[in-house]
DNA sequence: TTCAAGTAGTGACATTTGTCATGTGAAGGG
DNA sequence: CCCTTCACATGACAAATGTCACTACTTGAA
């Protein structure tokens, strides 16, 4: 029997999907969460074989979760399901050493093909996301991306260079530099590309 | 026997939420949409009593099919199933007469339950939409909402006022009581806030 | 060991942004 | 008719933002 865990904080798709897992035979859904945090918790408790993740969820993303999962050396499988074809993300999800990347657009029957086959040692990738990767990576250093995540918090640079510990013209230095890289005319559209692109 | 179409352009969830809806014993799924054009042609062919209209769906959006569904007088009761919380779509639903307005937040045993109600004649409607309509209206006049969006897509003052043929002062006091009526801190985040609470 | 990149800083400058006071005219409700 | 709200405008000022040039230290790769 495969143990399941679901973490996403659509409830409707998540009970939709427990429910849908729980009648294949050879699978259980042992545990829900709502978001990162809760899952970390129960993964622990629980020791699942596989984690399906979502990537925006409160608290803590998926992604992270996912990262985490990685670095604790974790036997546990982890298939990242979500509605988003970011490169950024799929890039981040690769790095953390991901068995599967599903999009939500998918049929739900692949599911629990693609359960059972991470659960054999088998990856599982949507293949749009494959095609897409072929190109864009990040162009933003690990400061620069700090930076801008603050900046599009709500921050002034001068808040921001207080929380980095850094002086203010330096962060505008950075801000500047990312504009010309993102090629925005201000910090909004900055942004806005950065979002779109998954880049922070 | 209740006939539902499922409009939904996530496969995943429109896939899990009609086997699972085809699971109870009143109920059946009788078609599925990808998007409001076919949900259009499928609802003349086939007259089922109850649509399930996701609302952002390429090509038409469930409310613009829940508005001319009403129009038509049809007989077919409206559920939309939703992500968003926003009061501006709830509120045009609302116009539109749907007969209820799901969040895909809420529990999915809940669905069959609704549909059942709906064809009873009762409406059903999310709590917490009924709680947010009730405060927080957006504060925002339609000339302030019409700045904000096109600052929130990355124009600067300057540009606004030509794009809107306004003189540049203007643009910057709007600005000025959008920022003071959000109690943001800047325009990012008054963009933030107003594009999470759905006002613009 | 040289070199490119990343990190961090300064100073100067122009532009943009945010705030305030103040004024006008139009529309609508009581 | 008065009063409020909205739309639009100016001018003035302070603060934030964006750009440039130039310096300096560290690190990892060729």
């Amino acid at each position: 029997m495969i143990r399941v865990l679901i973490a996403e904080d659509q409830q409707m798709l998540r009970g939709a999907l427990s429910t849908l897992l729980n009648y294949e035979e050879d699978i259980e859904v042992i545990a829900q969460a709502n978001n990162g945090k809760e899952a970390t918790e129960l993964i622990h408790q629980l020791a699942p074989d596989v984690c399906l993740l979502d990537i925006e969820m409160p608290i803590k993303s998926g992604l992270d979760l996912a990262e985490e999962i990685f670095e604790a050396k974790s036997l546990c499988k982890v298939i990242i399901l979500t509605t988003f074809a970011r490169t950024g993300y799929f890039e981040r999800a690769i790095g953390a050493g991901v068995h599967g990347y599903l999009l939500k657009d998918g049929p739900s029957e692949e599911l629990a093909e693609a359960i059972r086959r991470v659960v054999n040692g088998q990856r599982m990738f949507s293949p749009e996301l494959v095609f897409n990767q072929l190109k864009q990576d990040n162009p933003l250093t690990s400061r620069e991306k700090e930076v801008l995540k603050l900046v599009a918090s709500g921050l002034t640079s001068k808040e921001v260079s207080a929380h980095l510990f850094l002086s203010a013209g330096t962060v505008r230095n950075y801000m500047s530099e990312i504009i010309n890289k993102l090629e925005a005319k201000n910090r909004i559209e900055a942004i806005t590309k950065a979002k779109e692109k998954g880049w922070i």
